[in-house]
DNA sequence: TTTACGATTAACT
DNA sequence: GTTAATCGTAAAG
C-alpha cells in the first residue's frame, strides 16, 4: 500500500483528486493547503497521457506518489501528483492552494501581496512554491516535498475541468468548499 | 527543419 | 467581464 499524508497513491485519479483537498504540501518548507485539484487518466483525451508515453510525460507512467511537472503553454509549470500503479499514466494536476507556510518567500517570487491571488491557479502555485522542471519525477514522500494530512473532514465541491479542449463535460474538477483560493468559482 | 497547438496568465475595459 | 502574448512540445514534411 503507498499512503502519503493518509492519501493512497495507488487508487484512481478521481479518488486522490478528492483525498487531496485538505491535505497541506510544502515544497522547501513553503505551501499551504490544497483547495482545488482536477483528475486526469490514460483513458481521458485531454490527459497528457492519453496516447502513451512520451519523453515529456514520462513521469506520469512512472510509480505512483511522484511528482509530475510539466511546461504549460510553453510559460507555466504544472504540478501533477503521479497515482494508480507505474506504467498506468493517471494524475492530479494541483490546481490552487491556501498559503499557509512561507508566505513573504512567495510573495517574493511572485512579486505580489494579495495572498488570495498567490496560489490561484497551477502556473501561479508553481511559481509560488518555487516548482521547475527539475521536480519532475521527484518522490513526494521524501524532501523537498512534504505532505501532511488534513487537519478537517473537507466538503468538496465538484464542476468540469478548465482551460481543457477534450473531455470538457467530465466533472473531475475538485474543491474546498467555501475556499476564497480557488482560481475560479465552484457553481 | 517547420509548424500548429495549448491542463494559462496578465493586462486590459 | 474581455483579449492578446507566450514558447516548449510533438508531429508532420
Amino acid at each position: 500500500m503507498l499512503e502519503i499524508a493518509n492519501v493512497r497513491f495507488d487508487a484512481d485519479s478521481i479518488d486522490v483528486a478528492r483525498a487531496l483537498i485538505g491535505v497541506e504540501v510544502l515544497v522547501d518548507g513553503v505551501g499551504g493547503r490544497i483547495v482545488e485539484t482536477e483528475a486526469y487518466d490514460a483513458s481521458d483525451p485531454a490527459s497528457h497521457s492519453y496516447g502513451g508515453p512520451t519523453t515529456r510525460n514520462a513521469a506520469l507512467f512512472g510509480p505512483p506518489g511522484h511528482a509530475y511537472v510539466y511546461r504549460s503553454y510553453g510559460v507555466h509549470w504544472c504540478l501533477n501528483f503521479v497515482c494508480r500503479e507505474a506504467g498506468h499514466g493517471a494524475g492530479v494536476l494541483i490546481r490552487a492552494i491556501e498559503p499557509t507556510h512561507g508566505l513573504d518567500v512567495m510573495r517574493e517570487r511572485r512579486r505580489l501581496i494579495d495572498a488570495r491571488r498567490l496560489c490561484s491557479g497551477p502556473g501561479r502555485l508553481s511559481q509560488a512554491l518555487g516548482i521547475t522542471g527539475a521536480h519532475d519525477r521527484l518522490p513526494l514522500d521524501s524532501a523537498p516535498f512534504e505532505l501532511r494530512p488534513s487537519p478537517m473532514i473537507a466538503e468538496i465541491l465538484i464542476s468540469p475541468r478548465i482551460g481543457i479542449s477534450k473531455a470538457q463535460d467530465m466533472p473531475w474538477r475538485f474543491g474546498l468548499a467555501g475556499s476564497r483560493f480557488v482560481s475560479r468559482p465552484f457553481k
